[in-house]
RNA sequence: GGAGGAGUGGCCGAGUGGUUGAAGGCGCCGGUCUUGAAAACCGUUAGACCCGCAAGGGUCUCGGGGGUUCGAAUCCCCCCUCCUCCGCCA
């Protein structure tokens, strides 16, 4: 969410914004719309203005023993007047707050201009593609010879889009969230294992609601959604919070399952593991100082590329363009992983500067020393979508038998340098 | 799930309808003193919003929401969170 005033005074920019990112936003509701709550509330403060003076006469009279009769009267109607014009300011105010809460971040300078991934631009490339001397196979073929991968029978426990890990194929994927970890904290994150359900104030508050209430799980009969991402938990466990000053930037990582519904992804990447509900990830956060925020989001990507490097896999770095970045994002850097079965990169994590964006709707501030209070940059990237990792170590480190190589850095945690072709 | 208790400013803690945005203490920040520091003393110390070029003025916020009242931290109703005991449970 943006500062109120500030969206005021820059509405040309906004409205520039919105074009470039393809975001239909009323402006002409919104102009009238401020202009009629600013009326409405300079009318009732002047009113309550009024009623808090008459107050303390009235209190003054009575303590010297005087008669106050005809001001309580006059206040009386004084008061139903304040609740009538209150009660409309609280509508708008209502209103108002909405179409803040659905306007979306503005994109940094550097964030090249353009309305979908087609205008995305990419920065570097580390490693190079594996080279076979068979055609390579997709994921889910290995995974269901070697009997790590049995989707049929996740289809019958929970249905289509979910997965059922077996025997190694389970210990690989608890392998990598436990390496991400690791490595993580050895770089100085803090590791957090929060709760999976999230409410509606930890979801508006990372920009999550009120607009993309159809991607997520939600529970009848209360208030928790099944999260989308630990970026939701990791920003909240500081909601209206005063940080610290001294103690940022602020490294926090987690690992958790992550849950989408999907909806509108019908038909896109039904084979296989890519595009689940249920997946598992390892989140990156920082909370930070404004001036750092950006040196911070370098480093973020490089402590999520380092996990690729150290697992040799080949990725590219992509820089998104404003019309692909998430609604709370500032600044985003894809890493995408190759994969082989189908010759392309694919997101494997996905690294933004959110700025004050969610820090703003999450109240989440530090004071600077002798200052008055700001709010804090935040940035999540994720270290690495554990699912995906899974998908890209499978097909890469396939061999012509259809077994599976353990990379290095696994196999202290797998306990086997290869996953057998049957199982 | 049942019964009881509690939620006040960065922290502790007063306050049961009328200059209480809130005593007092601690912490923090600034200053005086000091060669420096400590101590002592003085001062400051939340956020949001509205009017205003500004200076400044005003409104709201005592877990959240609603109500009573001229006026509510103080009274009433609903909800949330925490604590204790019971039940249940990994």
């Amino acid at each position: 969410m943006h500062d109120l005033n500030y969206f005021r005074e820059h509405l040309a920019q906004f409205e520039q914004m919105a074009g470039g990112r393809g975001a239909a936003i009323d402006f002409a509701a919104f102009r009238t719309l401020d202009r009629e709550r600013r009326e409405v509330i300079t009318a009732v403060e002047r009113l309550k203005s009024e009623r808090n003076r008459a107050g303390e006469e009235i209190a003054r009279r009575k303590r010297a023993g005087e008669n106050a009769d005809s001001l309580l009267s006059e206040m009386k109607g004084v008061s139903d007047e304040i609740k009538q014009a209150d009660g409309r300011a609280a509508e708008l105010d209502a209103s108002l707050q909405q179409f803040m809460l659905s306007v979306p971040n503005l994109p940094h300078a550097s964030v090249p201009p353009g309305r979908d991934a087609a205008a995305n631009v990419e920065v570097r490339r580390w490693g190079v593609p594996p080279q076979f001397d068979f055609t390579p196979r997709p994921h889910w073929e290995l995974g269901e010879r070697a009997g790590i991968l049995d989707l049929p029978r996740a289809a019958k426990i929970a249905g289509a889009r979910f997965s059922l890990y077996r025997g190694l194929g389970a210990r690989l994927e608890r392998a990598l969230a436990n390496f991400f970890l690791d490595v993580h904290t050895r770089n100085g994150y803090t590791e957090y294992l929060p709760p999976f359900l999230v409410n509606t104030a930890s979801l508006t508050g990372v920009g999550q609601l009120p607009k993309f209430a159809a991607e997520m799980f939600h529970l009848e009969g209360a208030d928790l959604w099944l999260t989308p991402t630990s970026e939701v938990e990791l920003t909240s466990m500081y909601r209206d919070e005063t940080l610290d000053a001294a103690l940022l930037p602020i490294k926090a990582c987690a690992w958790t399952a992550c849950f989408r519904s999907e909806a509108g992804a019908a038909g896109k990447d039904t084979r296989g593991i890519l595009r689940q509900h249920q997946f598992q990830k390892v989140e990156m956060f920082k909370f930070t100082r404004p001036e750092q925020s950006y040196e911070e989001l370098e480093s973020l990507v490089r402590d999520a590329e380092s996990l690729l490097q150290q697992l040799g896999l080949h990725y590219r770095v992509v820089q998104l363009a404003a019309g692909d970045m998430g609604f709370a994002a500032a600044k985003t850097y894809d890493l995408e992983v190759w994969l082989p079965a189908a010759g392309t990169f694919r997101e494997i994590s996905s690294c933004s500067n959110c700025e004050a964006f969610q820090a703003r709707r999450s109240a989440i501030r530090f004071r600077p020393k002798g200052g008055k209070s700001e709010f804090v940059h935040t940035l999540n990237g994720s270290g690495l979508a554990v699912g995906r990792t899974w998908l890209a170590i499978v097909e890469n480190y396939q061999r012509a038998d259809g077994s599976i190589d353990v990379p290095a850095v696994l196999r202290p945690y797998m306990g086997v340098e290869r996953i057998p072709p049957e199982q």
